[in-house]
DNA sequence: GCAAGGTC
């Protein structure tokens, strides 16, 4: 008898393998796997890579057909980056062939079902197995699922391949019919949209339509300026009627004392926060320190590979309740120089940590599990210390602060004012980076008397709401059930990776993203609410559960898109125009660049996907295109080359002419006191690709140019062309000899020709 | 090329 036990990921693989039995790794073709004995019975434990496989189109049809409703399971490692899931697949498949009796050990959820049961039918090529089912990864509760084993709920099976299927349908039917109605207009971009980029990228628009509308309407505020610099406000604070408000201060404004009514003190413990779950992770990280969710994530997943902190896609913000394991944390973390000091104390006094409200069946709240012993990444470095903290400060003390409630009367004005302090440290002391205010009054007891230096009104205006941040559109996902911890942040790098939003610090919707919104508004409302995924998950509950069938699900489904689709495709014409028309205003306000020197028209910066370059706004009728490389930040300094005009743009550190064409490649103008022994203009130090020189401000009408240090140049030989010096230059390709008279005379030879001759 | 969902 052996069994093969599938799990969810490998490292999953191995506490199970643990748990069971005394289990030695092995590997086949670097995938690792398990074997071990119990009750004379060989156990070998391996695992999938999450989904093993995914969704294509059963047949190859031309590029962009749509709709198209037949698909087919393949091996994942179709996608892009997804080659790796090969090795697994063939693992699975080989050590199949050794077992005669199957577990499937996947995550308790719809998704860990498929993955089990796709992993069992085209890698073991069987249907039917024992499954494992646990909520935790405790010695004791792997052991009673693997004793008492449960069966594959197909029901659940079949709903995780209808969630599957059913984002398939929508999401790329959908996105092929954007993109063809921009390819009926003879332009190319790539467009998506989904059950979850959909509703996303309508609550920004929302926003943005908000705010695009918004009138903002005035207010009144009435202050008294006391000593030391303190601020009384009139207990109205906000003043609608400007009359009222008007009255008051009139009445008011000459008072030189007011009279304290009312000192109320508050004292108030404050528990520490709870151990980080992702999402707040990595909203921290992006308040702190502009790290953005996604790459939270990945820094995340790297110092969970190094095995320094825990699963990191995870919801729950509690800690493991085994205290022995948290001993044996904290005991590795006591020689940490700075986390050290304060765990002596967390395992003498026995501290137990805070918990959050959040959980996670599969995983527990994200904490450090080691300390690094190589150095990391600057961001890793600080990822790393705001998960240290924020476990060591789950455990200690609450900290206490201190309110001040003061009234004041003002000519029988009631004014207010109000001051916080710290009076207790406590956990802020580790967990230092929500800033707490610190405003200190003085010692007032009521009937004091204070003198008022001055009284004022002011007029302010209601703001405009604030646009989402990408920490924040994320965190308004997860209330509202959309995506899930391990996508949201992707998803929302998506629209932006689109060019619907752009991410200005607060994420901006474009005239593409809102015309986005209003196409769909009018063809598939479903594809932009929200409520389409509760819908899709009452329904995925009654397929688990029988009530309804799978089949009926997505025929529902393919008829409803069959005449969306259709409808669509018949306007395809003018929603192609009107998209065009959108991303091109989306383009031109974005990044002019300068002006087209063919048609007068603007010079735009457009990204494609991976490329970018220089285009005019007026294309297709006017084609000037400047390539630009693919690497390095750009940025506008609204400049021009003097040499021909043509904008000159910073990409990395350097300012590069665009015109490729041009003899001056500036990348750096800098004054220096020299006159032109030619013309008597100024000398000018000008950094080309080629070097540093000297040029005369009168270019082009005086070319006369200098070498910045002669004889730091090393003179290689004379220019057969012209007769001056050759000297070594750098350019893009390396190290070559050109003439020094250069842009004058531009000769130029290979570098190795003149080693040679020296030699 | 396009989705969303697991995972590296």
């Amino acid at each position: 008898m052996t069994a093969l036990i599938i799990c969810e990921k490998p490292s999953v693989a191995k506490k199970i393998a643990n748990a069971l039995g005394k289990a030695k790794k092995k590997s086949i073709d670097g995938v690792p796997y398990y074997e071990l004995e119990r009750d004379g019975k060989k156990i070998i434990v391996a695992s999938a890579v999450g989904h093993l496989f995914t969704l294509v189109e059963k047949e190859n049809k031309e590029f962009g057909t749509y709709p198209v409703f037949d698909v087919k399971w393949v091996p994942a490692s179709v996608d892009k980056g997804k080659e790796y899931v090969n090795k697994y697949i063939k693992a699975l498949k080989k050590l199949s062939k050794e077992a005669n009796e199957f577990y499937v050990a996947t995550d308790w959820d719809i998704e860990g079902e498929l993955i089990g049961y796709h992993a069992l039918k085209y890698c073991c090529g069987r249907e039917k197995a024992k499954r494992m089912r646990f909520s935790s990864l405790t010695k004791k509760e792997i052991v009673k699922a693997f004793e008492n084993p449960d069966e594959i709920d197909y029901g659940l099976v079949d709903a995780g391949e209808s969630r599957h299927i059913v984002d398939w349908y929508f999401g790329i039917n959908l996105s092929r019919a954007l993109m063809n109605a921009i390819r009926a207009v003879n332009r190319w971009k790539t467009m998506s949209i989904g059950r979850v980029q959909g509703p996303a990228l309508a609550f920004l628009t929302e926003r943005e339509l908000e705010i695009k509308k918004f009138v903002p309407k005035p207010y009144w505020v009435i202050e008294a300026l006391l000593k030391d610099n303190l601020k009384a406000i009139h207990e109205k604070e906000k003043f609608w009627d400007e009359k009222e408000a008007k009255n008051i201060y009139e009445k008011i404004k000459d008072e030189k004392t007011a009279k304290v009514l009312e000192v109320k003190k508050t004292k108030r413990k404050i528990k520490p926060l709870p151990p980080f779950d992702l999402g707040t992770l990595q909203r921290e990280a992006y308040s702190y320190f502009k790290i953005s969710p996604k790459e939270t994530q990945e820094i995340a997943q790297n110092l969970y590979e190094k095995a320094l902190i825990s699963y990191p896609r995870t919801s729950s913000q509690k800690l493991p309740k085994d205290r022995k394991y948290l001993e044996d944390i904290l005991k590795i973390i006591k020689e940490h120089p700075i986390y050290g000091k304060w765990v002596g104390r967390i395992l003498k006094d026995n501290l137990k940590p805070v918990g959050g409200k959040k959980e996670d069946p599969a995983h527990p709240a994200i904490h450090i599990v080691d300390v690094p012993k190589e150095e990391l990444s600057e961001k890793e470095k600080k990822i790393y210390d705001l998960i240290a903290r924020r476990t060591l400060a789950a455990f200690w003390d609450n900290a206490e602060r201190e309110y001040l409630n003061i009234k004041i009367d003002i000519k029988g004005e009631i004014f207010k004012l109000s001051g916080s302090r710290t009076v207790k440290e406590g956990w802020h002391e580790i967990y230092y980076f929500p800033k707490f205010d610190e405003v200190e009054l003085p010692p007032l007891k009521k009937n004091d008397i204070i003198n008022i230096e001055k009284i004022t009104i002011t007029r302010k205006e209601t703001q405009p709401p604030k646009r989402y941040t990408v920490a924040s559109i994320i965190k308004e996902l997860e209330k509202k059930g959309l995506g899930t911890k391990a996508t949201r942040a992707e998803i929302v790098d998506k629209l932006i990776k689109r060019g619907y939003v752009v991410d200005e610090g607060s994420l901006k919707v474009t005239d593409l993203g809102i015309s986005v919104i209003e196409t769909l508004k009018r063809f598939c409302p479903e594809i932009i609410d929200e409520k389409m995924t509760r819908d899709l998950e009452e329904k995925l509950e009654k397929i688990q559960f029988r009530k309804i069938k799978k089949d009926d699900v997505l025929e529902e489904a393919e008829k409803k898109l069959r005449k969306i689709l259709e409808e669509f495709k018949k306007k395809e014409k003018d929603i192609g125009t009107y998209l065009i028309k959108n991303l091109d205003s989306t383009n031109k306000k974005a990044k002019i660049v300068g002006k087209c020197p063919k048609c007068g028209g603007d010079l735009i910066l457009i990204r494609y996907n991976k490329s970018r370059f220089v285009g005019c706004s007026n294309y297709p009728e006017c084609d000037v295109k400047y390539s630009l490389p693919d690497k390095g930040r750009i940025k506008i300094p609204n400049k021009s080359c003097e040499a021909c005009k043509s904008p000159i743009l910073k990409i990395g550190d350097k300012e590069v002419c665009i015109n490729p064409e041009c003899p001056l490649k500036y990348v750096e103008v800098k004054e220096e006191n020299k006159k032109c022994p030619k013309c008597g203009g100024d000398l000018i130090l000008k950094k080309g690709i080629y070097g540093a020189f000297y040029g005369c401000s009168n270019y082009p009408k005086c070319k006369y140019t200098e070498p910045v240090n002669k004889k730091e140049k090393e003179v290689v030989g004379k220019c057969p062309k012209c007769g001056g010096d050759l000297v070594i230059r750098e350019g893009k390709f390396g190290k070559f000899a050109g003439c020094s008279n250069y842009p004058k005379c531009k000769y130029t030879e290979k570098l190795k020709i003149v080693e040679k001759e020296e030699k």
